[in-house]
DNA sequence: AGAATACTTCATTCTATATTTAACTATGAA
DNA sequence: TTCATAGTTAAATATAGAATGAAGTATTCT
């Protein structure tokens, strides 16, 4: 029991191995050589790092083509790696303005493969609030309403069904403290939105941020004011 | 941002530095020297380990004429390392045991400082249903009726709200994934438990086990079945 | 006061393992 | 079919930083 938890501490302490992990946080598959880049360091040096990271379980790869794409293997690893980035004293990015203009992008992040921050607890209270999701003891369920409404929103709910990952989870956002939305649904969301440019992926963060559009139609569609 | 997760991730994964990790997360401040047989190497390795430790912030020490008591520095420290111990694949110590009898112990662990797991978990829903304790929006509060309940249980909500620590917190448990009871009312819930034998501690585990009197009390105190 | 205990500091030694160098396989592009 | 790209493996090297040894301070016990 010790062993294994000293195992896995010195795993994800190893400076290039932890800043895998800090990449992958955004919940995105990265390649090999990719990884390397952002650690800094050679493609067999992040070749041996990988190797051991998967032999331990914490991460796994999908090969396609001559390209492997690595990601965590498991919710739990990415709960980890936010934990720790919340050891991070924030920077109180919003106390540094003063006046009351918003400023022109606000950010969130991604939590592993969904949206998280303080628009994924909001859109799962919308939600909830609408009754397009309801709560069930552990788990959120769609409503019938609730069918038509992510219809609407060109969300194939079949497709979603037969994925074998976890249909729609309450996941908990580490900075908020409160349940957000995950599972396949989560992420159908966040494609969506990504898709339709409300919100847009930033290159070298974990952050996003929210459009003009998506702002407005956050407003509409989820009567959220970001 | 990057370095200090970068840095943090370091800290934790040195093999002397998470055996003292492992050993504080049972929520008891521990000596110098305690951490240093439990992390089985000598007084001045740990004591080396111990500064680089609070130095970071990981850790804060209290003293006690020649002792020095060290314990996590915060609750976002407790969960990075109740996390990783939830990567550690689970015994599964029930599944074990075919027949219908109860085992003669229970396991439950203790997060941090105040009661956790499926006893944690039960015990917070059951102050709630009997309205002893009240949700209200991100934060637990006291009903009237439990003002009474805490006093009859022989707790002292005056003194406990003297305390500088936060009073009533809801608090993430890993394993169940549902709130239970933190803050000084979760430690002294606790305490109380220890001191009237319903649950005992383990010399050298997380877990604590519930005695056949805890098992009978719990039902008459909480209506929960162990 | 003197001895024992709790803990720290610093200079030195040591060693685990990260990185580099070099050579290799597999896939895709020209 | 040749070249370039993506990734791996293995042996050699380098080095950060963990552990040790020796000597110190502060506190408590008798």
């Amino acid at each position: 029991m010790e062993d294994q938890f000293i195992k896995a501490a010195g795993l994800i302490g190893d400076a290039t191995r932890a800043a895998i992990m800090w990449t992958l946080l955004d919940g995105r598959a990265f390649t090999a050589t990719e990884l390397s880049i952002a650690a800094n360091t050679s493609p067999q040096n992040i070749s041996m790092h990988l190797a051991k990271l998967l032999e331990a379980n914490l991460l796994c790869v999908e090969k396609q083509g001559r390209h492997k794409y690595y990601r965590f293997s498991s919710r739990e690893v990415a709960y980890v790696v936010e934990a720790m980035a919340n050891l991070i004293p924030k920077p109180e990015i919003f106390s540094q303005k003063k006046n009351e203009n918003y400023p022109p992008v606000k950010y969130c992040r991604t939590c592993y493969d969904h949206l998280a921050g303080k628009i994924g607890v909001a859109l799962a209270d919308s939600l909830l609030k609408q009754k397009i999701i309801i709560e069930n003891g552990n788990t959120f369920e769609i409503s019938t309403e609730g069918e038509k409404w992510f219809s609407d929103f060109g969300i194939n709910l079949e497709e979603a069904q037969k994925q074998k990952r976890i249909f729609l989870k309450p996941c908990l956002d580490w900075s908020e403290r409160r349940y957000h939305i995950s599972g396949s649904i989560g992420t159908l969301l966040l494609n969506k939105m990504l898709e339709q440019d409300w919100i847009r992926r930033t290159a070298n963060s974990r952050a996003i941020i929210i459009t003009g559009k998506g702002e407005k139609e956050m407003l509409k569609s989820f009567k959220i004011v970001v």
